[in-house]
DNA sequence: GTTTAAGACTAAAAC
């Protein structure tokens, strides 16, 4: 049996219950779900064993269809049957639980395991046992390296969250170690381990400037002591290890990945020296976390071990003949409880948004590392906090900035864990249709790797969709990736046949999506940084207490486009930052590459950014071709430009393998290698390439450059941007606020973009770019005069007067004279059903053959619609080489030929119509043909989708 | 009543 049959509890029992050695009380235990459904009640009461706490708890039961009601509990003690009726009830939680009841708040979830049920003046109600645990907010996932941080102290979780771990070496070379002990459990040889995982860290360890032999040395220190334990272990008993393991436990709510696992307990690997008889409690927490992560597992164990690898022979404990460097201690029912109450603490607190202050728990200020940044940020942010505060605080205005989007983020963060409370509280089947998972893989074949890792085959037996691609991390498993056998895999093919890597052989017959919050991370430090490390003259400007100067520059840049001229002319010349909007097709991207262009060759050194990879590879292909223009025009700059062997030398793509496009990837700074070199081709680049999580890194914020290029900058959160302009003097915005925003997850103040806001506060800072190469003349109308207050017009006469004729084997006669004109709207009366249109969907399949008869390609025609039911009814009934999609991931592509299928009958009700910014982006997509396909009564209920019309059937 | 991306050094590393 599990931790609920763990010898007694070293709580009295609640007064007036059976005992806990009672039989009968272990059949009639049950586990508890629901949700506080009003104020908590907390006293102290007399017992026969004395005085005693309680805390009366209104709870709100959850029901077998509510997704927390499903959660049955898995683990193995026998007697739990969960409750799960809707009912409102009182939970009593005795004694130190109670310091759990005061977290709560209503409207907070709430599991209590191993609970008695009791009739009380005839309702059913429930009270914690002596096997209880308490779980408050079972869903937020709280990772094991919180709750140490949290028990070390509070407020050191939280400025580790707020300001990042900076990059320095005893975390580097703690992750090395901790590396090399994985690879010496999967067999691998020392000396080639060391070699390989030194090398791979070759970037960072050249940027904390340290020599691949010395950092060598050092490891093989650590090692011996690593290899001496094992040696023991080997020499008297069979082990059965499993190293690095990812765990997830539903119950109690917590997450993380042990360094290894023997026999069943947890091992914990510290670089650090501990010569006290006792290990840390910071570290018998962690693996007291670990003992609970694994009870959920089906182990049963109460003894963790702790390998302080610094220890060495000679530090043996002469008092006790203690082993060194390995400690084992026993973890008692008193310590694993007091680890939930920790970890419900953390909950809460996420829950409530409160600000740790320190004084949570017995946090010792004058020992701590971080006390003097822990002053710093709670006097410039005005927090109360154990450590005390220096300095001034933020004028009120920023501070109220900071609340604000500390607030979102956070949001954010809560539903990222939303998205791993998914991975247990939806079937396989949900999340295969929300594109989370990959299920039904049929296993193929295992294959040991080099270093001790595993290539793990299967086969795709449908061919559903998934947000998986190669080079993503994964969770791979064998069916339930929280319950059943699972692992932490990399996806290293995906077509028919999955190809992943991992460290154990899992028969792996399913893939999720593993939740990560790195993004909420970064996005938080951003914020941090802007505002506490930030310029002063930066902040006026974004605060809006200084407008944007500019130098006059007279150069002429760009001779055939006025504005973009005009745009590079403020890139330039601008002293604080510049906005460049521009719409649909109007040449944003060669504009931000001669911007480029023109910096580099007044010496600066530029950051050029952007969200997406692709955006950020397209724009350095703009660049790239500007400099080749560059080596044609003057040869004696080409030598410059170009090394040796040809490649340019002073460009340089930071970003993961699997990010950065194959023509881009002869540009991509490795990490591995020689140190010094590394570091120098990062440092020599003159230009730098990366999306802005990346700027977020510990590695690009050791950067710094004279400006900053953001493109897709109406994309990105406030934060996401000042990710990339906080490493730069200036900043340049490229945008369009037009088209669709940033995609956050929760409603907050992230939906607007930096790049908006700044345009609409300093519209003389800013250029529209006016003349787009995209559309036919009659195409455009529409999005000019109703989104570009008609200042948008076709660039030259050529792109004004093309239609289909123009291309090779179409005819414009061939087609019925309904589609003859580049705009046309067909009228469908359409199905009533809500988020599909069969009527439409036909029509539309009808309007494709008609273009095909007249001579067009098929690849040359896209079909969009508002939902994703109506794409997959589309795509059903169309030719599979017809591109069918949503508006919003049209965004960015462009067409010969588009059709728009507004799947509304009667009326155009729902929030997916309000936004106009969509209409936009769907109207501004086709170069030559444009058809509208819709309810024509629907259209015209609304006045802007009415304008649409008429414009339509002119 | 909807839609939506992508990021990536996973979590843990330690003075």
């Amino acid at each position: 049996m599990g931790i609920v049959s763990r010898e007694r509890g070293d709580e009295p029992v609640a007064a007036g219950t059976d005992s806990v050695f009672d039989r009968s009380l272990v059949t009639i235990a049950v586990y508890v779900r629901g949700t506080v459904a009003g104020e908590v009640d907390v006293r102290t009461v007399s017992t026969s064993y004395g005085e005693s706490d309680l805390a009366e708890v209104p709870v709100r039961l959850a029901t077998d269809d509510e997704p927390a009601g499903d959660a049955t509990p898995t683990r193995s003690d026998g007697g739990t049957a969960a409750v799960a009726d809707g009912r409102e009830t009182t939970v009593t939680l005795w004694n130190k639980w109670t310091e759990s009841a005061e977290l709560l708040e209503p409207g907070m979830e709430l599991v209590v395991t191993n609970a008695k049920e009791e009739e009380y003046q005839g309702e059913t109600q429930y009270k914690t046992t002596g096997e209880s645990y308490v779980v408050v907010e079972p869903s937020f996932l709280v990772s094991v390296t919180s709750i140490r941080n949290w028990v070390e102290c509070p407020r050191l979780y939280y400025l580790n969250k707020l300001s990042g771990v900076p990059l320095n070496y005893p975390v580097v070379k703690g992750t090395l170690v901790h590396e090399v002990f994985g690879d010496l459990l999967r067999g691998r040889d020392l000396e080639e381990s060391i070699d390989a995982r030194v090398e791979e860290r070759g970037l960072q360890l050249g940027l904390l400037g340290e020599t691949p032999d010395a950092v060598k040395e050092e490891i093989r220190e650590n090692a011996k002591a690593i290899e001496g334990w094992l040696e023991q272990g080997r020499l008297t008993e069979e082990d059965s290890w499993r190293s690095e393991q990812l765990l997830i436990s539903e119950t109690f709510g917590i997450r993380g990945r042990a360094d290894a696992v023997r026999r069943g307990a947890p091992v914990e690997l510290k670089t650090g020296k501990n010569l006290k008889k006792e290990p840390r409690f910071k570290d018998k927490v962690q693996a007291a976390c670990y003992a609970l992560l694994l009870e959920e597992h089906g182990g049963d164990v109460d003894i963790g071990t702790l390998l302080y690898t610094k220890n060495s022979a000679l530090d043996r404990n002469e008092e006790t003949g203690d082993l060194t460097p390995a400690k084992e201690f026993t973890m008692g029912d008193g310590l694993l409880k007091y680890v939930v109450r920790l970890r419900n603490e953390i909950a809460a607190k996420e829950t409530s948004g409160e600000i740790p202050t320190g004084y949570e728990a017995d946090a010792k200020c004058e020992y701590c590392f971080e006390q003097d940044t822990c002053m710093v940020v709670s006097g410039r942010l005005d927090q109360e906090s154990k450590a005390g505060q220096i300095g001034q605080a933020l004028p009120a205005e920023e501070r109220e900035y900071f609340d604000r989007f500390y607030r979102a983020i956070e949001e954010e963060r809560r539903e990222v864990h939303r998205e791993y409370a998914k991975l247990w509280e939806q079937t396989a089947e949900e999340r295969a249709d929300d594109d989370r998972a990959l299920i039904d893989l049929e296993f193929v074949a295992k294959r040991p790797l080099e270093g001790g890792r595993w290539e793990l085959r299967a086969r795709r037996t449908g061919g559903a969709n998934s947000k998986l691609r190669e080079g993503d991390l994964v969770l791979a498993s064998d069916g339930d990736p929280v319950r059943g056998d699972s692992e932490l895999a990399r996806i290293e093919r995906l077509d028919d046949e999955v190809v992943i890597t991992a460290d154990e052989p899992v028969a792996v017959t399913r893939l999720d999506v593993y939740p990560s919050e790195l993004t909420t991370d970064r996005l938080l430090v951003a914020m941090h940084d802007a505002l506490l490390k930030g310029d002063e003259r930066r902040k006026d400007v974004l605060f809006g207490r200084a407008e944007p100067e500019f130098e006059e520059i007279d150069e002429a840049f760009i001779d055939n486009n006025e504005r973009q001229n005009e745009a590079v002319r403020k890139a330039v010349g601008a002293e604080d930052c510049a906005l460049i909007h521009g719409p649909p097709g109007t040449g944003k991207t060669y504009t931000i590459a001669r911007a480029i262009r023109a910096m580099v060759e007044r010496g600066e050194r530029v950051l050029l950014s952007a969200f997406t990879n692709r955006a950020v590879d397209n724009a350095l292909e703009a660049l790239l071709e500007q400099l080749e223009d560059v080596i044609d025009e003057d040869s004696v700059a080409s030598e410059t430009q170009r090394s040796g062997d040809g490649e340019a030398v002073d460009v340089v793509r930071v970003g993961s393998e699997s990010g950065v496009s194959d023509e881009m990837e002869p540009y991509r700074l490795e990490r591995a290698g020689e140190p010094a070199d590394r570091v120098a081709e990062l440092e020599d680049a003159q230009v730098v390439a990366a999306t802005t999580a990346t700027c977020g890194s510990r590695i690009m914020k050791e950067q710094a450059f004279d400006a900053a290029l953001v493109d897709e900058a109406a994309q990105l959160t406030e934060p996401g941007t000042c990710a990339a302009i906080n490493l730069a003097e200036r900043f340049v915005l490229v945008g369009d606020h037009e088209q669709l925003p940033p995609v956050v997850r929760a409603e907050n103040d992230l939906t607007e973009s930096l790049f908006e806001r700044l345009v609409e506060r300093y519209p003389d800072a800013g250029v529209m770019l006016d003349r787009q190469y995209r559309m036919n003349q009659r195409i455009q109308v529409f999005a000019s005069t109703e989104f570009y207050d008609g200042q948008l017009r076709p660039a030259t006469p050529e792109v004004a007067g093309r239609t289909l004729d123009d291309l090779e084997g179409v005819s414009r006669d061939a087609l019925p004279e309904t589609l003859s004109d580049p705009v046309s709207f067909v009228d469908v009366e359409g199905d009533r059903s809500q988020y599909t249109d069969s009527e439409e969907a036909e029509r539309i399949a009808d309007l494709i053959e008609r273009y095909e008869a007249a001579g067009l390609e098929r690849s040359d025609i896209g079909v969009i619609a508002p939902f994703r039911a109506q794409v997959s009814e589309i795509s059903s009934t169309v030719p599979d080489d017809v591109t069918v999609d949503t508006v919003d991931r049209f965004q960015g592509s462009s067409q010969e030929v588009i059709i728009v299928s507004f799947t509304a009958t009667g009326s155009l009700e729902g929030p997916i119509f309000e936004d106009y910014r969509r209409i936009n982006v769907a109207l501004t997509r086709p170069k030559r043909a444009l058809v509208l396909v819709g309810d024509s009564s629907a259209l015209a209920s609304d006045p802007v989708y009415e304008r649409m019309l008429e414009w339509a059937r002119q």
